[in-house]
DNA sequence: AGCCTTCCTTACCAGATGGTAAGGAAGGGG
DNA sequence: CCCCTTCCTTACCATCTGGTAAGGAAGGCT
């Protein structure tokens, strides 16, 4: 047993720690030596955790995808609820994506880690995207069909979205990067100009 | 002297495959017993011409910014000629660079890791940077001190602008890791949303 | 010829990396 | 009491890393 922890909190220490270390140093520059020394415990002690660091980044993509996910739900189940419009919900969401991102900034590095190609984390996540995608994509063309939507290319216009928010995820760092703080404004520009466009396309009753 | 190459070749070849290895695989990712098996030269050939792997990657860091550096004064001194107004400069001025982005894709992954906080690239490009931004801002507070120009935070303007570049890049590469190919769609409507932001920013002629 | 410079090579290395093997301590349950 | 499981440790290793040292081949110059 550990000096600190109350036993088991060593896992989520680790998943905390190496989160922040890909999201900052990358895969690559992430060492499980100083990742347990940072810690205070030494490598093995990782690797019976997680087997392995590829493993490790796996364990860290599974349960920042299980938070976006879960809170992703919540907005879905409350604004089912209120039984609002398509567009309302369509706009909960996307605040509720934006919104963790600025709670959590450390997931934004994660974000662009994995965004990268050829980055040992790209197939992870797209396994964790791809139902949500899928659901999303089937939930849209039944909308549309029902005219409660306007017609569009639903899977292009997820992708287009969600290469928003990387991209969105990238200049928050360069700017963070950049001496500017959590300086809420360019944010706050970009999520609208996404909501703009995803009701220009989506809401039947907005103007063309 | 090499097979290939008529001497003199081999440090450009070197470069080319540095800049695309940097970009997919990342500075940590690359290693430069790869990179030379990849062009059949060794190792201590790289190391000759670029003395250690960080000089490598400044001297790509370099080259890149050359470019840059060339075509947007190739524009400045067109559009001068051309006599137009401060707000078609810069609408030149940005058409510029992403069309230098689209010609050359594999800009975007070296853009994309030298952005990373950390990054041991940041400092250099930071380097070519800086009297770029500070020529701007120069500009720019003279144009707006004789009116021709809309005040406003030209510092901020600017970083503003330069993350939303990157933050594009960022996007492209999501987009063709997620399959779909050079679709100019997306790109072309950032462009838009960047110019009408600066416009409305900075053109006295533009609605509020 | 002799020498110098340029360019690329082989030989080698110290350190770091991810990973394997095995052992020890603590607690729970029979 | 003993055994088993859980958790973390030390000991060790094969491999890869960027980098140093030195040598060889080709061409130009005197």
């Amino acid at each position: 047993m550990a000096a600190t922890g109350t036993r088991g909190d060593t896992r989520e220490l680790v998943l905390d720690a190496a989160l922040a270390s890909f999201g900052t140093a990358g895969y690559d520059g992430t060492s499980l030596d100083d990742l347990a020394a940072g810690l205070g415990i030494r490598k093995q002690t990782i690797l019976y955790h997680f087997v392995s660091k590829r493993r490790l980044l796996d364990s860290v993509v599974d349960r920042c995808a299980g938070e976006l996910v879960t809170a992703l739900e919540r907005v879905l189940v409350e604004s089912r609820t209120g039984d609002g419009t398509d567009w309302e919900r369509v706009e909960a969401m996307v605040r509720e994506v934006f919104r963790l991102a600025l709670d959590q900034p450390v997931l934004l590095g994660l974000l662009r880690e994995v965004s990268r190609p050829n980055s040992p984390g790209a197939v992870r996540v797209r396994t964790h995207l791809e139902p949500l995608m899928a659901r999303a994509r089937r939930w849209m063309e039944d909308e549309m069909a029902a005219g409660r939507m306007r017609r569009t290319d639903a899977q292009l216009l997820l992708l287009s979205a969600y290469s928003t928010v990387v991209g969105v995820a990238t200049e928050i760092e360069v700017l963070r990067a950049a001496g500017v703080g959590p300086t809420l404004r360019p944010v706050v520009q970009r999520r609208g100009e996404l909501l703009r466009f995803l009701r220009r396309s989506l809401d039947p009753a907005a103007g063309h």
